[in-house]
DNA sequence: ACTGGCGGGACACCCCGTTCCT
DNA sequence: AGGAACGGGGTGTCCCGCCAGT
């Protein structure tokens, strides 16, 4: 039943059908005709819109870049706020979304996806590599604060927090780990680190 | 071209070739006929001995945890001797192998395999799961000789110190990073409390 | 670009955009979206003025036909004059542009085309079925007028000019041969059935 | 079912299914899908002995071109025997088969088909040009027995007998006309150029 | 036991005819 | 009138599993 109406938003529609595939299915289940078919379109839109569907992959993982900015400002806006342990734990929970790791699995399984984003991220894993910067930057404010230890390492404490968080997010099967469980890692892991805010 | 000449260890070729597919050419380029073609093997030599691809990929991963197991059982071995950073670092090392790490990306990718891992690996990622074990044991050993502080928490460090590598290692494409870098990475992760062994 | 502005007889404008297509990159590339492009022309035009591709298509045989018609016409006025072969050869030529070529070829290659064209040409290839009835029409015109011998057969005769011509015509590639070779062959046809005109 | 049976001369099957749905759908329904379905034959085979789909075009054409072939060396053969007419009505019927009207009809529809077989066919339409010139070698040859004319065009005359049973074939749908008619058309073109054979 | 062709399915990409909102 | 979308189809390609020969 052909339609002449204009799409809202393609784009954005096909994004997040990929993402329900990617999280429900897998990343093998990722195709362009599961993608259309998800989003409830043609099988040309996605071609209409992007060159290519590996395009279409990339620009996927870019915008999850994108968001995954947006929660790094908000992590860097959070400096000096509640506790460092608890600003991490926030971050790393909005961050490590199962739409997100799915994403990091889809970028390490294609090459060709991955070769692409040597542009963006020329060392470390796509979306972990900036997820790490992002938690080494507010721990260098936070340091600034005095509110951890100069002492501290942040770029060391960063790679320790999100590889320790991946692992633990990654060997869920789709459930996201309860807050308490994360905060407690994280903890132990700043222990000796964090100074007590003095009020 | 001969025939009927019965293949030397035809499984063991096999597996060889898958691994020099994935480290070479990523997870997607791991087809049946890449890895006869690989071996230098007729299409159904695989089927021969297996009785479906899926089945060689369960037995390719299976494979690679048991040298898993043997690295796990030498790091058991080493407690007590030289440092506990140089002894994690190199169980660390031995273990997320550029095949290993692209074992892991397999797994990840191909969700009947994990599910079929279900049963070796029933939490976590499989291999980095069974590696985390590991370490974890072998701290819980060298705290009883007092290597380490009693109040650490060897199933958080063991965590702490696989998802650091792990991302660490997986970061880099194909190339280990040096010995010095990672054992300082682990050095920071044990600081305060791996106690100087008293001679 | 103007909207609302009715087309100048949008019917011709998208026949002879179908020509142009037709000659210049033959009957394959004749789809409507070539036609309409071609003619300048949003693709909902065609289907405004046409219930139907195919239905376009027939009309733009039947347009052809009505061509054909006329020439038809004009070679029987001709009857008496100059001669023969000089009239048939003119008709030939005039009938058997590039333009009607390939309208030819295009009827051939559709069957459901040709299906619909069972009701104005009933028997033969359309276009050419009617150029030889005219050629016939002619003959017997002359006949009577005894510029040709009464033993001539004159459907015979037609058939093979038409069929001479179009094989003549046809092996070229767009480009229409001289009339002196074609007047040549036409003479040879007509040898021993043309009386020479007595002055 | 798979069988590993290698196909018996798959070419052979494949241009024969080729013939049977262009003979009996029209050249509009020949893709290589319907091909391979017609010979009972996975896709794949069509690909394994033909790089591609136009190349096997190209070779059914040629096939098609050396069966012509024989019926011209069939013709040359016949010189001297028979009747001029009964000889020539007999190759044009055995050459201008449903099957090779249809091969023309394709040729004439696919460009690149068509532009590919100006190497084989640099003048006129294939199989029609190559039938021509086998007529006219065949009345050559019967002009230096005396059977026909010196006077005659042998040129001329094949050019006129192939067009003249190209629009006679073609003009039916699928069936082929009967022998006596089309007898009786090639007698009224070698009317006046046919000598009686003197016994 | 190994070899190499085949069956069948899926996928990316592309094109076509058509509808219909803006 | 213009242009986006739609559904269907076609091609080339790959991949896995299978099995008749060798």
């Amino acid at each position: 039943v052909p339609t002449g109406v204009a799409l809202d938003n393609p784009r954005a529609r096909l994004f997040e059908a990929a993402d329900q595939i990617l999280v429900r299915d897998g990343v093998s289940a990722l195709t362009s005709r599961a993608v259309t078919a998800e989003s409830g379109v043609a099988k040309g839109v996605l071609h209409r819109h992007f060159t290519d569907f590996d395009t279409f992959l990339l620009n996927l993982v870019l915008d999850h870049l994108d968001q995954l900015a947006q929660i790094s400002q908000r992590l860097q806006v959070s400096t000096g706020t509640a506790t460092v342990t608890a600003n991490v734990t926030t971050a790393l929970i909005e961050a490590l979304t199962p739409d997100n790791l799915a994403i990091v699995t889809l970028v390490l399984s294609r090459d060709t996806l991955r070769n692409q984003l040597r542009e963006t991220t020329p060392a470390g894993i796509p979306l972990l590599a900036e997820l790490t910067a992002a938690v080494c930057d507010y721990l260098r404010a936070e340091a600034k604060l005095g509110r951890i230890t100069s002492t501290a390492d942040p770029t060391a404490l960063a790679l320790n927090a999100v590889g320790t968080a991946h692992l633990l997010f990654a060997g869920e099967l789709g459930a996201t780990p309860d807050r308490s469980g994360v905060e407690e890692v994280m903890a132990s892991l700043l222990v000796g680190v964090e100074r007590p805010t003095i009020s």
